[in-house]
DNA sequence: TTGTATGCGTTATCAG
DNA sequence: CTGATAACGCATACAA
């Protein structure tokens, strides 16, 4: 198999010096007549660059690396779409590790990847408090950091993230409209910037609409798994509560939540209407399917790389973007009708 | 901020060659004394070795590509957590396309991958036939490929798959034990290997067992998407039939069916049992929870790496292998009663 | 506008 | 067993 064509091959056959083709190739100047007659010879040979040798001169890496949590659950799944999408234009490899791989919390290998220069940016998603000390670490060593949804704001680091309140409030209009009085909240960790502003916005739309939420009607589960939402749950039917509808942290705890609900025999909606946030696609596998407050999770993942690649291009950025939720109605709310659970 | 080592700064530190350096890094032949020596320097300088510039003399690309229908879904999300645990070991980065990025398919990506030299092995998951060509591009190409789960067996590639037709037998004998006397098999694709493995091994299972499975029983969703199974699902229970549990192609379709079914009333698994394949993390989810056959998506992922690895690295493997799959019994499947649906 | 020369950090070959 | 030296493929400063 012969060898493939390097930047040397295209000069000699083009009758230039490699210098030329390389400014060709970045878009330097280069006079008409020689641009065309390299597209032409680039053609020909069926060139293309080597990023390796390319990164090696520019000292980069030719990779980013994701950090979260847990690659389970489809939140995550949702976003990596995303880094796809961008990433494959930008011809950018990637590095993934979830903090949780062996069932245990262990940052060591995303240190590694700092301390070893592995990656030229370091994309965050849904960080929490203890993840603080990594992404600081990866400030201090000039890396790129943004981060997707994260627990706590962060200098330095370019933050990509849903309007929560105005997702509350959008929730607080849906449940209102239908016509209930009396709303419950049950929210993740108390300390979740995503769940304060949710309930925020909840607690804002409700009481333009008259209807308060005060605090024997809000609770938390203190995590966003499943397994603490059904414990929830488990108490929240034991005693009798006058509430209609009930608004989740997230829809892994949402659904959770129903699944529970269901083994006990509760009718969602007619007895109790369930909103999540989120919009995972487990919504959709469930019946009832789960009304939820969708997040772009796809355009941010794009927004989050593009602002890596922008940094480390040199184009500074502004820190911040918000993006807007959307509601998708599916069948786990409904009219207000009884008091529920009785 | 000071430039980071290299093997030169090791090198000179030491008293040592740079050549001498890389044998040590290489775990070649070098004196015991040496050894301890740069071993020491090493450590002090902090020093770690550039895989961009090893790359691009060992002619490779620190990247893998991986290519697979649709990064929707958890099955493939398990896969994902099996290749970034043995990818991060072995310090090599990702290229990730699902074909229907865009919606529709299109796998020129994965074309320029390999006509770019962009990736050092391909691992394809779950692919259909319609993949074939492009799996022939990367083997002729030279690219070593791992298939998981492949649609059809191809030569020349790695074969990671699970032995689905023990599978069907395992399903066959629990519901054999449950009491079920009448059994119907509703798959994915006609042509799906794994679809016809889990229905070989669950007509034999039930055979041995006493219980026939004759065609009238067994009928086929035509995708693996949960939408067909909600269709299937429709007509399914509009004319009666005396089965008391079916077992369907895979989780998705299983849940896509299951849904349906509970918004017609029917009680799981009183009514009906049912049984899918994959234990995807939904089954958890649904209430009642999806009985499934359970495929060591993390195992199988990491074997797949290390295969891709181990043919880079010219140490030979053989072509095929092939994990058992575990029986996982949710809220789905119960005793045989009465007749369903009537 | 284009060509020349040099460096990026390794590995491999071949003497010593 | 160890040390020079030549690649690997590209980008850039500087000279022309």
């Amino acid at each position: 198999m012969a060898r493939r064509p390097t930047i040397l091959t295209v000069a000699e056959k083009a009758g230039v010096a490699p210098s030329t083709v390389s400014r060709y190739l970045n878009e330097h100047y280069v006079s008409k007549e020689v641009r065309k007659r390299l597209a032409e010879v680039i053609k020909d040979l069926g060139y293309s660059r080597s990023a390796t040798a390319r990164n090696l001169v520019l000292q980069r890496k030719g990779c980013i690396g994701v950090m979260v949590d847990s690659t389970e659950g489809s939140w995550f799944n949702q976003l990596l779409t995303g880094l796809e999408e961008e990433l494959t234009n930008l011809d950018t490899s990637l590095m993934l590790t979830s903090l949780e791989l062996a069932g245990r919390y262990d940052p060591a290998i995303v240190y590694k990847w700092i301390h070893e220069q592995r990656i030229d940016g370091l994309i965050v998603a849904k960080s929490q408090r203890r993840e603080r000390p990594i992404v600081q670490a990866a400030i201090e060593a000039g890396i790129p950091v943004a981060m997707i949804g994260p627990f706590e704001t962060v200098e330095h680091a370019q933050i990509v993230r849903c309007n929560n309140i105005d997702g509350g409030v959008t929730v607080a209009n849906h449940l209102a409209d239908l016509g209930h009085k009396r709303v419950a909240f049950v929210g993740g960790p108390r300390q979740s910037i995503d769940t304060r502003h949710r309930l925020r916005g909840l607690q804002e739309g409700l009481s333009a609409r008259g209807i308060p939420l005060n605090n024997g009607l809000i609770s938390y589960c203190g995590s966003y798994e499943a397994q603490a939402a059904r414990s929830y749950a488990e108490e929240f039917f034991r005693r009798p509560r006058k509430v209609t509808a009930i608004v989740v942290g997230n829809d892994a705890l949402a659904l959770g939540f129903m699944r529970r609900a269901l083994f006990l025999g509760i009718r969602i909606p007619q007895d109790l209407s369930v909103v999540g946030f989120d919009n995972i696609p487990e919504c959709d596998v469930m019946w009832p399917g789960l009304t939820s407050m969708a997040q772009p999770m796809r355009e941010m993942g794009r927004e989050a790389c593009r602002r890596i690649l922008d940094v480390i291009d040199g184009r500074n950025q502004s820190q911040n973007i918000e993006y807007p939720m959307t509601l998708v109605v599916r069948e786990s709310t409904g009219p207000a009708a009884g008091v529920s659970p009785e």
